[in-house]
DNA sequence: CTGTTAGCGCGTTCAA
DNA sequence: TTGAACGCGCTAACAG
């Protein structure tokens, strides 16, 4: 800046004011610093500015599980138009699932002075993101919701999701329906199980413990545990599947046996007409999550900057469209 | 820092060395700053700390085309594994294939003083990638290779692996093979284009312009020319597609007409073998661009902080490998 | 309309 | 082993 300063005939105070596009500046000086600028192929520091202004980085801290699973990559894509059209950028950590590797990542995100954070939390309780440990960060929790703080939340909707795909199999006929999900412990796990066991009751069926497999499963493992259930005697004559690693994992295993067992789950499947097994599934738009937690943080951050208390925690719930596939 | 520093009784220069790990403090002061510390909940400010150090930001800048394409997620996924492991972070940019938002992007992130960007260009010239523009920046390019600058480049075997794969179609007795791709602007779409035309020619078959369809096409319009290049009287009877979108848009056209067609493509598709469709596929790791990428970018900074000029510019192919499906 | 002074939070360099 | 002074690149607040 001192360069273009000098090589304008001016102060770099001057320079400054042009780069900000302040008003009082001679129309001269003003052509004369630009000129300057681009001949020199200036460019403001931005560390520089951030320090001076107080202000925080423009970055908005993302920190998902697994960004190998297209849903999280999605949920990226959505969050990064809304932050971008607000001049801010994302900064991306992944977790794989580790409470330990979320923790530090946080905090990593928190002292390179993050604006805000959205995370989809690893653990069931999330006191590591409470708003003393993040110094105050605004925070916006996706897809999982909040224990142990308060914090604003996107859910999907994921008890009515189930429970509409799994009344669907029992209004096709189907009175024998297993379930194969995640641990509870994982909260869209015992929101979706709860569903699964909604429907049947409201249908008159009576769910049945044995035909319930929950497990950290993936395609391949799931593809077994549906194997082992669907090839019982007098077993489930249909599978509703909580997810779409399980989804794929029993459309693998109905194709195996050759049977005529239908599935429902929850999660879009790309292709799912091609796989020749009668499929409903609970679909929804994950980068509508992505969209709705950025614009929940950037509102927090505007609400910020004008007045101290920022009201309460919020939470949105996105709904699931049944899809029906296959027949 | 100066609140710590008063609490513990020291100056904030004593801080700042127990904070960095150095040598020489006295074991008892030692752990009277870490007590303030914690007391405090005091944390390094990154901002100040990077503009003292004159160094960078810590960050490396992804820029990639779309994020929506699990392709690009698994790359940024292997990237951010390297990046972190070095105690950096990456910062996304979504293009959307666009060029002026490319080059916007990147120039806001040499702003923010990233200390290198790994970029999947959009346009058919880099020219906005010279280091003069980028303030030299270190740059590696991932998937497309430079056009108008030179820079490090991870790149798939496009050619080979459209060779291969086409290669097996003659193999297993095809002899009218049609193209399905990329418009030849796209540099993978000239080199896959390539790959087809050599096999054809190797196996003594004339690849017939007729059977080529190139364009921006998606799963939808892929369909269409499938359907209109395998429903031809005497037409071709097996397809090579030159990307995933295109694989399963043709899948959709031969299980639609109940044709016997074989098709062949680039990258891999998940559950291809659950298509009802005979499949081979030049297959790849898309995480393992990424990783070598962030190598690439990681060597050349390291190298970079020890003397000024760092070599000439290295390229590497990442070989892809024929998978089987539906046979 | 333009320049001077001061300091954001930290770390390097020297002196004590 | 510890501290004081100084400056990284920028801008708010006050001159002039």
């Amino acid at each position: 800046m001192r360069d273009v300063a000098a090589r304008a005939g001016v102060s770099a105070m001057t320079v400054s004011r042009v780069l900000k596009g302040n008003e009082g500046v001679g129309e001269s000086t003003r052509q004369r610093v630009l000129r300057a600028v681009t001949d020199l192929g200036y460019r403001r520091n931005e560390t520089a500015r951030n320090l001076r202004l107080g202000r925080h980085s423009g970055l908005v801290g993302l920190v998902v599980t697994n960004l190998a699973n297209p849903f999280y990559a999605q949920l990226a894509l959505g969050a990064e138009e809304v932050v971008q059209s607000y001049g801010l950028r994302l900064v991306l950590g992944n977790t794989a699932e580790q409470l330990a590797q979320e923790k530090h990542l946080v905090q990593d995100l928190v002292a390179r002075q993050v604006n805000g954070l959205i995370v989809v939390p690893a653990g069931s309780d999330q006191r590591h993101l409470s708003p003393g440990e993040l110094e105050g960060t605004p925070l916006v929790l996706a897809a999982r919701p909040p224990a142990g703080i308060e914090a604003d939340t996107v859910l999907v909707d994921d008890f009515g999701g189930a429970r509409a795909a799994t009344a669907r199999l029992v209004a096709d006929g189907h009175e024998r329906i297993g379930f194969l999900g995640n641990p509870p412990t994982l909260f869209t796990g015992a929101e979706r199980f709860r569903g699964w066991w909604s429907a049947l009751e409201e249908a008159g069926l009576r769910p049945r413990e044995e035909w319930v497999r929950r497990g950290p499963y993936t395609v391949v493992t799931a593809e077994a545990a549906a194997l082992e259930l669907l090839g019982q005697e007098d077993g489930p004559s249909a599978l509703f599947c909580a997810n779409n690693r399980l989804t794929l994992g029993a459309c693998r295993a109905v194709r195996g046996l050759g049977a005529a067992a239908a599935i429902a789950g929850f999660d879009d499947v790309e292709s799912a007409d091609l796989l020749g097994v009668p499929l409903t599934l609970a679909a929804y738009a994950p980068d509508e999550i992505g969209r709705r937690a950025a614009q929940l943080l950037v509102d927090r951050l505007e609400a910020g900057a004008a007045t101290r208390p920022t009201g309460p925690p919020r939470r949105t719930v996105i709904p699931t469209l049944l899809a029906v596939y296959g027949r």
